[in-house]
DNA sequence: GCATTTGTCTACCACTCGGTAGACGAGTGT
DNA sequence: ACACTCGTCTACCGAGTGGTAGACAAATGC
C-alpha cells in the first residue's frame, strides 16, 4: 500500500526532474523521450508508462513547476504586513525563486517562446494576485508622489518579471563574462547579477532618492565601498 | 553576368528571410527545411542548393542579422559627439533595431539558450565597441557622482542589453495583455511597452533626477497627459 | 546550333522521432 | 499455490528528419 522503496512514485519524480533539466537545456523538441529516459537509467516504455505522452509530460513538468511556485510565495507573504513590505516580498521572492532553479526561468522562457498562446493565461493566472499587490502599492505610491508619474503600473511589472526571467535565464552566461569585478569565482558573479536585478527593479520605480521606499540602497556587504 | 531577374541571389534572400523568421518562431530544431522550403515556394533539395545544410543556413541566418546590426548602429553612431549622445544613441538605436524586427530578438534569445558557448564570443564580439562606449561613459559619470555608486558599469550594460532583447522578444506576448491602457490597438501598446524600456533603463542609471543626462523625461506624444 | 551551366524537381536514403504490442519477472493478495 | 497487478523490457511501427542522386528544362556562352 504505502510507496515501495524505489518505484513508482520515486521513478516519477525523477523522470519529472530530468524531464525539467532537458527541457530547459534543449527545448521541448529538442529534447527527446530517449534522452530523458537515459537521463533517469531507465527505457523510453517506461517512461511512457509514468506519463501516457511526452506533451502530457511537458504539462506535468510546467505545472510542477507552477506549484512550487504557489506553495512558496504566499508562505513568504504572509510575514509581510505593510505595502511595502508585500512589494518587497515579492520581488525578492520572486528573484530567489527563479535563481534557486535557474531551468525554471529557462523553461519558463521557452514555453513563452514555443507557445505563446498558450503559456499566456497560464502564467497569467498564477502571477495576478501578486501583480496586483504591486500594481496597488505602485498606484498609491504613484498618487503620493513617490513613484515616477510616468510609470504605467502594470508595464512596469510585466517588464520587471521579464527583467527577472531572462536576468536569471541568462545567469550562467552572465557570469561567465563579467571579467572586471575581480571575484573569480563564478559563485560571487552570480551574486552581483541577482543584486543588479533587484537594484533596476528598485531604481526604475522612483523620482527621487529621498523619496526612496527602502531607506538607503542596499550596500554591499561590506560597507567600506 | 548580373543578377538574372528573379533567380539566385532573389531566391537566397527569400530564404533567410523565411528561415529567420521559422527560426525565431519556432527555433532551430523546430522550424524543418520542408517547412522552410514550403514559405519559399520550392522544394527542399532546391534549398539546399542555395545552403549546403541546415545548419550552414542557421549561421548565415545569424550572419545576416549581425550585418545588419554592424552596418545600422555605427551610422546613427557618427551623428553623436557628446558621451551623452552617444550613450542615447546606442541605447535608442538597439531598441530601435530589435524593434524594427522583432524576430533578430527572438532569433537571438533562441540561438543564446540553444547554445550559448558558440554564442556569446559572437555576440560579444559585436557589441563589445558599443557597450565599452557605454561602460566609459557610466564611469565617467560615477565618478562625477551622476550616476548611483552600486553600479557595476558592465553589469548594468548586460542586463540592459538582456532587458531589451528579451522586452522586445515578449513585445506582442506584453502588448496583447495590456487591458489598461484604453488604448485598443496592437501597436499603441506597442510604443509604450517601447518607451517603458527606454525608461527602465535610463532611470536605472540615475541616483537624483535634477542631474539627469536629459533635460526631462520623455514625455507622451501628447503633452495633456 | 550546340555544349554547358544553373536551378529545380522527383525519388530515395538512413536515421530519429513519439508511441504501441506484448513478453517477462518480481511482488502481492487470497 | 495460484492469479493478478505492476513496472520494465525488446521489438516494432509509421511519420518526419536532414541530406543525396540524378533526371530535366531553361538559360547562357561560344
Amino acid at each position: 500500500m504505502a510507496t515501495a522503496r524505489s518505484t513508482r512514485s520515486d521513478v516519477s519524480k525523477q523522470i519529472l526532474e530530468h524531464a525539467t533539466r532537458l527541457f530547459a537545456a534543449h527545448g521541448f523538441v529538442g529534447a527527446s523521450l530517449r534522452d530523458i529516459a537515459k537521463a533517469v537509467g531507465i527505457r523510453k516504455p517506461s517512461l511512457l508508462y509514468h506519463y501516457p505522452s511526452k506533451d502530457e509530460l511537458r504539462r506535468r513538468v510546467l505545472e510542477q513547476m507552477l506549484a512550487h511556485w504557489n506553495e512558496t510565495v504566499p508562505r513568504l507573504l504572509k510575514a509581510a504586513t505593510s505595502g511595502q513590505e508585500q512589494f518587497e516580498a515579492i520581488a525578492t521572492e520572486t528573484v530567489n525563486f527563479f535563481v534557486a532553479d535557474p531551468d525554471r526561468a529557462r523553461l519558463l522562457l521557452r514555453e513563452m517562446l514555443d507557445r505563446p498562446d498558450e503559456m499566456r493565461p497560464l502564467v497569467e493566472a498564477h502571477v495576478q494576485p501578486w501583480t496586483k499587490i504591486m500594481c496597488d502599492y505602485i498606484t498609491k505610491g504613484r498618487e503620493q508622489g513617490r513613484v515616477h508619474a510616468d510609470i504605467d503600473p502594470e508595464i512596469y511589472v510585466a517588464h520587471m518579471i521579464n527583467l527577472v526571467v531572462c536576468g536569471v535565464a541568462m545567469l550562467d552566461t552572465f557570469a561567465a563574462l563579467t571579467p572586471g569585478g575581480g571575484a573569480p569565482d563564478q559563485h560571487a558573479a552570480t551574486q552581483r547579477h541577482v543584486k543588479e536585478l533587484l537594484r533596476v527593479a528598485r531604481a526604475a520605480l522612483f523620482i527621487d532618492p529621498a523619496l526612496r521606499l527602502d531607506a538607503e540602497f542596499e550596500s554591499p556587504s561590506s560597507p567600506s565601498k
